[in-house]
RNA sequence: GGCGGGGUAGCUCAGUUGGUUAGAGCGUCGGAUUCAUAACCCGGAGGUCACGAGUUCAACUCUCGUCCCCGCUACCA
């Protein structure tokens, strides 16, 4: 029975955590949103002996996955397996204990989600649309907007991808492209219509509306008002399937060539996982509305896992939803946003490499510095300060001095237990409140906190000690030494337990040195888990100072990674294949001047303009307002595509177009002559 | 622009249904101490609670407006 379900309302858990994709490692963003707080939780559980399963997996479908392997020139599964190898090993390593960690690859996974698919096709809980989707003939498949490359209209990058352009950020639609092209056989594909299964999500909005906004008030604030968001702005049929051959085969007949859209099969990996795991019995963890289902998530999976994956199991019908879905939200490193492709990351693999046996330094600060309410910043300089000033100097210094005095005055026996005074009394009443306020919190996704409290057991013990001095009273009073040091051993056991979730190296460490098996959480909170006479191990230290050093070599690494950002940043595209004098000379470019200027309401990138062409004035609506004020740039002179085709924008017609230059961290620029010239003069 | 989250001590965060001098940890300064990994313990300094207005006997806490940060979303010829 946990401490906030008195009732016993729920008689198991099922906690699962964000399934990483396989095309990468894992770095401390996604240990400190998702996989600290979820192993946390679970090992608190178990303390508890509650009934629960612990569920991960690597999510291995998808695009990325098969463009990275044609990149290298092997198989997707190639991919998968390395990255589902380096991650599971590196989960293991770090002391996430999962009961299975699987990967959407296996045959299991296969099974189930296409059964999950066909009993919603069945049910009649999709609808079909076709749509004009590119077409590679050589390759003879459809292409995913990533596998097509073209020209940006916007920027006129040639190595713009169909979904979205990195030269200048915009998103795109794979028919947008000028010239596409296609990455499988550079060939041109071709429009051809093609059939896909969307499930209506906006039937759901209903019932979501009920289940979240009126049900579930007391979800986090992030995840409850993204959720609101989300259902407000009004839902859309989201497509189930994809063109693609790596993945899930959707299981009817007329759908060759397409597979399971990876967003919906790999939350279906959740219990795929369980079926592994539990083949005869996964379904109570899955269907019985006694069990607890909590998804650990970061903020970028709020949509799927509270809207998206609901929505699929209310269709399905049989299966329960999540009671709670904790997310938490991004954490930064050393004051930038955690990238994969800039590599500014601290990799959990390198991690465990740079520092060996220190997996609980990284667990506790990580855990500490939680982004829970909002995006946290993790540095090395505080990762050195918590691990000096908390970790070595509070907690393994209370240990360490305890156990040493043990060992001086008593022979490394726990002492006898005389005559309290009061405050021994007090500390004893203390040392109870403990099991419960930590179970409280860790059972309300309080990390942090928990963790706070946990250290504070280890102030009190330190303030315990000092306040007795037994190395003075072993001189005067040997049956308040024997008092200070039993009551001291006895916060060191009790100790030895509450640390266990956050630090379970180091708790085992610990329980190794006073000689304890590990108790559940209900015996914790007693000052007499170490009976007199119990003999002791000598001290060991739980934690070592981190040098300067060390942190140096870790800023360091950094750096050489901005440094070499900065180099590769900029690569000037390719030239574009050769054309012919006409075709320049079909553009017409004039000098024009800016008259007036004004922000187009509602938007936060379009200008509306007024430009003396010297052909005529004329309206051209420009996204450039992010870098530009409009007062500032009127009078300026710049040069206009003044035979583009009129297009409407947010209701205003753009009669051409302004050129810009745009420098490589996104800015853009005037093409202007350097001399005042006259308007309406061309460009060539 | 719309929607959501956030803006409280140098740093990271708590602040319950609005109610006495706004809290904690770390950092910093001073003291005490020596069992302990220059660690522990005690004490001090440090905040017009983003800004402005309003409701109220009383607002960090409620209402409105403004600014800044993060995310989702629209827009970028």
């Amino acid at each position: 029975m946990t401490y906030t379900d008195k009732e016993k309302k729920f008689k198991r858990f099922n906690v699962t955590t964000a399934l990483p994709y396989a095309n990468g490692g894992v770095h401390i963003g996604h240990l400190a949103g998702v996989y600290v707080p979820a192993d946390i939780y679970v090992r608190y559980l178990r303390l508890m002996q509650e009934d629960v399963i612990f569920v991960g997996g690597s999510d291995e479908h998808g695009v990325p996955i098969t463009i990275k392997a044609k990149k290298e020139g092997v198989t997707p599964q190639d991919i998968v397996d390395r990255y589902h190898n380096i991650i599971k090993k590196s989960f293991e390593e770090f002391g996430i204990t999962y009961d299975i960690y699987s990967r959407t690859s296996s045959q299991t996974h296969h099974k189930t989600s296409s059964d999950f698919f066909k009993k919603l096709f069945n049910d009649g809980k999709f609808i079909e649309k076709v749509s004009e989707q590119y077409y590679d003939e050589e390759a003879k498949a459809f292409l995913a907007d990533r596998y097509i490359t073209g020209t940006c209209p916007h920027c006129g990058n040639e190595k713009a991808y169909g979904d979205q352009c990195e030269a200048c950020g915009t998103s795109l639609n794979a028919t947008d492209l000028i010239n596409p092209q296609s990455t499988l056989s550079g060939a041109k594909p071709v429009l051809r219509e093609t059939k896909h299964w969307f499930l209506p999500l906006n039937d759901y909005e209903a019932f979501l509306r009920e289940w979240i906004l009126e049900n579930h008030k007391e979800w986090k604030p992030n995840v409850y008002g993204q959720c609101k968001s989300w259902i407000e702005q009004g839902l859309q049929p989201r497509a189930v399937t994809r063109d693609l051959d790596w993945g899930v085969k959707v299981p009817i007949e007329g759908a060759e060539g397409k597979v399971l859209y990876v967003w919906f099969d790999a939350p279906i990996g959740y219990i795929s996982n369980t079926i592994e795991l539990l083949p005869d019995d996964w379904e109570k963890w899955w269907k019985d509305k006694e069990t607890k289902l909590v998804h650990f998530i970061g903020k970028d999976n709020i949509v799927f896992h509270c809207i998206v994956f609901p929505s699929m199991l209310k269709a399905e019908g049989s299966y329960i939803l999540p009671e709670n879905v904790p997310a938490n939200e991004f954490l930064n490193l050393e004051g930038d946003k955690i990238s994969t492709s800039r590599n500014w990351a601290v990799w959990l693999d390198e991690y465990l490499v740079d520092f060996p046996n220190k997996q609980d330094i990284l667990r506790y600060v990580l855990c500490a510095n939680a982004p829970e309410s909002k995006d946290n910043d993790f540095t090395w300089k505080d990762f050195q300060t918590r691990n000096n000033s908390e970790l070595v100097a509070i907690l393994g210094n209370f240990i360490n001095r305890t156990i040493v005095l043990t060992h001086k005055y008593f022979e490394g026996k726990v002492p006898k237990l005389n005559a309290l005074n009061e405050l021994d009394k007090a500390t004893i009443e203390e040392i109870k409140t403990y099991p419960q306020k930590i179970g409280n919190l860790l059972e309300t996704f309080k990390f942090r906190e928990a963790l706070f409290e946990m250290m504070n057991l280890a102030r009190l013990g330190n303030k315990y000690l000092t306040e007795n001095e037994p190395w003075k009273t072993v001189k005067t009073d040997i049956e308040r030494t024997e008092n200070s040091i039993n009551i001291s051993l006895q916060i060191c056991a009790n100790l030895a337990i509450l640390m266990e979730p956050f630090l379970p190296f180091s708790a085992k460490k610990l329980q190794k040195m006073i000689n304890i098996n590990p108790l559940n959480w209900f015996e914790v909170g007693n000052s007499d888990l170490l009976n007199e006479g119990h003999k002791i191990e000598e001290a060991e230290l739980l934690f070592e100072r981190i040098e300067d050093s060390e942190i140096e070599k870790q800023t360091n690494k950094l750096l050489q990674t901005k440094e070499s950002n900065k180099e590769n940043n900029y690569k000037a595209s390719e030239q574009k294949e050769n054309i012919q004098f006409d075709d320049f000379a079909k553009m017409d470019i004039r000098t024009g001047t800016i008259l007036e200027a004004e922000k187009v309401p509602k938007t936060k990138k379009l200008l509306k303009l007024k430009i003396d062409t010297g052909i005529d004035q004329r309206t051209i609506v420009s996204g450039i307002a992010e870098y530009f004020e409009p007062e500032k740039i009127i009078g300026t002179q710049v040069s206009v595509l003044v035979n583009l085709a009129p297009k409407e924008l947010k209701g205003i017609q753009s009669q051409g177009m302004i050129l810009m230059a745009e420098d490589k961290d996104g800015k853009l620029v005037f093409v202007s002559p350097n001399e005042k010239v006259v308007n309406g003069a061309e460009i060539r």
